[in-house]
DNA sequence: AAGAGCGCCAACCGCCAGGCA
DNA sequence: CTGCCTGGCGGTTGGCGCTCT
């Protein structure tokens, strides 16, 4: 038996929004704030479903919003993004100050799949295996640090096997979206880089100190398949006047950030260190 | 001028995870 | 532990508008 809808259709409007809608969401929201979405309606004065509200406001009432436009750069971000995430459209857009995962999706379906092709280039991922629809999500809850899979009981031991290989196969991880520290560093190399990773103390899946008793920010923290725990994070990088999504970041400790599977440090030295590692993380997609 | 074809994109749909009672 | 509710995600659809013939 399936799951009720998210809410009665009957006598509910459905298709474009009038301006007079969007004003009425536009006011209910900027008043009461967001959440609560299948009782907005009522309280709204909408004749809308709760979830076709959050809709309208997400992708085209929220402040902020960019619409149209998308400018080489982020073309170029979109490209790139997607080559390490896949469809993975929310991530996408977390990294596109003001656009939207439905106006991403949409440029891409419409533009740049067309535009990678007449180039003679198949866009397709290059860490992420595309699978149907069902199973890549699945993929995806399950690359989370908790799963509700098993405790639902929906899937065999056999799934559950597949699954696990399938999610071995998987670097990139679900990131959540905290900033990256630039914290000072002195005598750092690649190898004390490689070091220090592994001597990060991990307490219920939170890093609490570094190996100098540092105190780090609490965040998300994950587990990689080699039992290294990393803090996830997309930084913004300042190039110019326009800030730009880096690819999965995490960060190893204050002084030093994996990015796609390769370390880097960050060096206050270094004027422009994030950008560098920008340079280098472009290298290497 | 009119109809067909096509592209774009807002909106819808189904599914799932997490929270909570 | 179980089931319901909510929010969020990605895939798909359908209507509108533009271009072509």
């Amino acid at each position: 038996m399936g799951k009720a809808p998210c809410c009665s259709k009957v006598g509910l409007h459905r298709g474009p929004w009038s301006s007079k809608e969007d004003m009425l969401l536009t006011n209910y929201v900027q008043t009461h704030g967001e959440g609560q979405w299948r009782a907005l309606p009522n309280k709204a004065g909408l004749l809308r479903c709760g979830k076709s509200c959050r809709l309208r406001w997400m992708n085209y009432l929220r402040p902020g919003i960019k619409r149209g436009n998308i400018s080489i750069d982020e073309e170029d971000l979109i490209v790139r993004l997607h080559k390490l995430l896949g469809n993975r459209w929310s991530l996408i857009a977390g990294r596109l100050p003001g656009r939207t995962d439905n106006e991403i999706k949409n440029y891409w379906n419409t533009h740049l799949i067309k535009k990678l092709r007449d180039e003679g280039i198949e866009p397709k991922p290059d860490k992420i295996i595309i699978k149907k629809r069902k199973d890549s999500k699945k993929k995806d809850r399950t690359d989370s640090v908790t799963s509700n899979a098993s405790k639902k009981n929906k899937v065999s031991s056999d799934e559950e096997m597949n699954k696990k290989e399938e999610v071995a196969k998987i670097k990139v991880l679900v990131p959540k979206a905290i900033r990256v520290f630039s914290g000072s560093s002195s005598n750092n190399t690649v190898d004390s880089v490689l070091s220090s990773s592994s001597s990060i103390e991990v307490n219920d899946g939170k890093l609490e100190k570094n190996e100098e008793g540092v105190e780090l920010e609490e965040g998300s923290w994950s587990k990689f398949d080699n039992n290294e725990y990393s803090y996830i994070d997309w930084p913004l990088i300042e190039l110019g006047d326009t800030n730009y999504g880096t690819g999965p970041m995490y960060c190893v400790d204050n002084d030093h950030v994996l990015i796609d599977g390769c370390h880097f440090m960050l060096e206050d030295s270094m004027p422009n260190m994030l950008e560098q590692v920008y340079d280098e993380y472009l290298q290497l997609i």
